[in-house]
DNA sequence: AATTAGCACTCTAGATGATAGAGTGCTAAT
DNA sequence: ATTAGCACTCTATCATCTAGAGTGCTAATT
């Protein structure tokens, strides 16, 4: 008989209850337990071995007759220490980089491609938070003027998200004024973070010395309105609807607050954008979250970077019964892939012959 | 005894049965009609015409014990018919327009701000169409080079869209020449539908004797990237969480559906674009809709116009048993809002005599 | 001919109880 | 330390029952 200390044991059975319970969904007794794994010892033994688990608070009962169900801590231990990382399948890797090919540039539909992809590989909800304001610098910004009174802003930012805003104005510019404006504005612009630009643009047109009275009142007029934006991240969402088809959310009332809060987006927004500062692929199970409607979910999240500066976060949200191993292969996957193409040298470029 | 003909107390009967119905979700019997109208008739009075009505095709029974309920011909007839149109109250209109003050000029925020309102203020779904690109005029083309390869090009439409792609190009183009290429893109560019830009900008670039082999050459790359894209309109959509408040919407079954086809929104568009072509507030109720799925559903739809051209959807998406009146109310006003925004005056707009 | 009273009938929703099965926890034996 | 054995608990399911709601029909009334 295989010598295994206690200790080992205990936690092979706690792998094997959990891994069980995420692939059958009921709980987990003693019987089933050594059939399907053929070990070699009696239930009896088992069942204590499950008590001590129990008190020790990885494990429950629904009720008295009924097998093991993990808990929180049992999940968070799983994660933590008896989970073994899968790697994605090829074919996987595959499909998703052949999806990535096409989506060249525009950030915004990387990440909105990104998040469908989330979605549909896990079969949950999969999302993508914008880089945040606060931490995405301003690139450029251009003024294109649209009828006498008013005026289209373009921001470009560092990471590569494109916003814009019309802006009202008072006195007639024309385009030449325009112009200088935007060369002026742009000049002073580099490596201000989108939140900052309020503050920071005035004490950099300071050091230059503006002739014209009216280029400031503008300028002013502009930074007022197309900046007072203190918005957060955006928040890519796909695939809300796979929630319901989980089994674990039979429960009409957690099932409607779940969605609330997905519909809302702005609670997510601010759970997630604390998990920004944490590098790599974390695990939030039930009642970790601060947020009450989630504790019968999970989230896998990662962040994303360009260079050495975290931009946003990525991830998926599921029932905690879910499979943890495979989600936090694909989460970490998708961060890797963002990373690389946020990293991506800008002059590339490549015309391959044999067009399709 | 009042005198009233049997096919207006037929109706009269059936008014109160839907009336009754939309606000409790019971079935309604005969007992409660006489008792919450005081008609002066008896119960079997008026089961019998509640027979009639059956038999004719508006209300029917779940079980043989059970009281009335309106079919989706019986609502019809009662949209159509017997309901009278409810108003907005004073409050509500202002708690609107208040809204709309703030969300000036830029199209696509006053879009998606009208969908969250539609859905608060109705407690269902809400939504709003962005005008098709093929409808939707091309204003303006503005060109912004990022860096050495690539490209942004923005796009003003004559509805207020703004649209943003990033397009990469082989040869360097230097700033100069990129002020001339949007100059003559620009000059060519007004009164193209969005979706014919491909074919039309060439056309018209002909007329003008283009010196340059390199312009021509960049700005065929400009439009096979930027406008390659043949979108449908865009959908706003908010409160999709409501539709889990219903409690006509018990069975799960039918309500996943509902969110698969909410989801995925593209399903909606194409339902909805079809819709786009006729004028005014419409209502389709239950199976009427082309998408199977929705058949659970009534949708109020509106449309909104510039000047004279229908461009865009809106609306809401409910259960059956919806407050048809005070529904139809909202949407109407919406719409009227947005057709007020839209027809705004800009100051600087000439108009292209008698183009078809 | 339209209305109505009266009544039998049907169906639902909720309560009750009975039963089989799953799985535990404990005790005493190995 | 492990295990066999057994009593116990809880669930899930099915059948049965009952009250209540509401109908549909028939025969009487106006």
């Amino acid at each position: 008989m295989s010598k295994i200390s206690l200790e080992e044991r205990k936690q092979k059975i706690l792998q094997i209850v959990i891994h069980h319970y995420i692939r059958s969904g009921k709980p987990v007794g003693s019987e089933t337990i050594i059939e399907k794994n053929k070990l070699e010892v009696s239930p009896a033994t088992v069942r204590n071995i499950l008590a001590v688990l129990e008190k020790e608070g990885y494990l429950t009962h629904p009720h008295t007759s009924s097998g093991r169900v993990p808990t929180d801590k049992g999940y968070r231990f799983y994660v933590d220490s008896l989970m073994q990382l899968q790697q994605l399948t090829q074919e996987e890797e595959q499909r998703i980089e052949k999806e990535y090919e096409s989506q060249r540039g525009a950030l915004d539909s990387v990440m909105q491609e990104t998040s469908k992809m989330l979605s549909m590989l896990s079969h949950y909800t999969g999302f993508v938070l914008t880089p945040s304001p606060a931490v995405d610098h301003l690139k450029r910004l251009e003024l294109v003027k649209l009828d006498r009174d008013r005026i289209l802003a373009v921001l470009v930012t560092d990471a590569g998200l494109i916003r814009h805003k019309i802006m009202e104005i008072e006195q007639d510019v024309n385009s030449s004024e325009l112009v200088s404006i935007n060369r002026l504005l742009n000049k002073n612009v580099y490596g201000i973070s989108v939140n900052d630009i309020g503050a920071e643009i005035f004490k950099r047109l300071q050091q230059e010395k503006i002739k014209q009275v009216k280029y400031i009142s503008i300028m002013e007029k502009l930074v007022q309105q197309a900046f007072a934006l203190d918005e957060e991240g955006e928040l890519y969402l796909e695939g809300a609807s796979n929630i319901l088809s989980q089994p674990d959310f039979a429960d009409y009332e957690k099932v409607r607050n779940i969605f609330k809060v997905i519909d809302e987006k702005k609670m997510l927004c601010e759970l997630l954008e604390e998990k920004v500062s944490h590098e790599g692929t974390k695990v939030i199970i039930g009642e970790e979250t601060p947020c009450k409607e989630l504790q019968e979910c999970s989230i896998v999240t990662s962040t994303y970077r360009a260079g050495d500066k975290t931009l946003g976060a990525l991830g998926i949200i599921g029932p905690k019964r879910m499979e943890y191993s495979k989600m936090i292969a694909l989460v970490d996957y998708f961060s890797k892939l963002i990373n690389k193409t946020l990293s991506r040298p800008t002059k590339e470029l490549k015309r391959e012959p044999g067009k399709k």
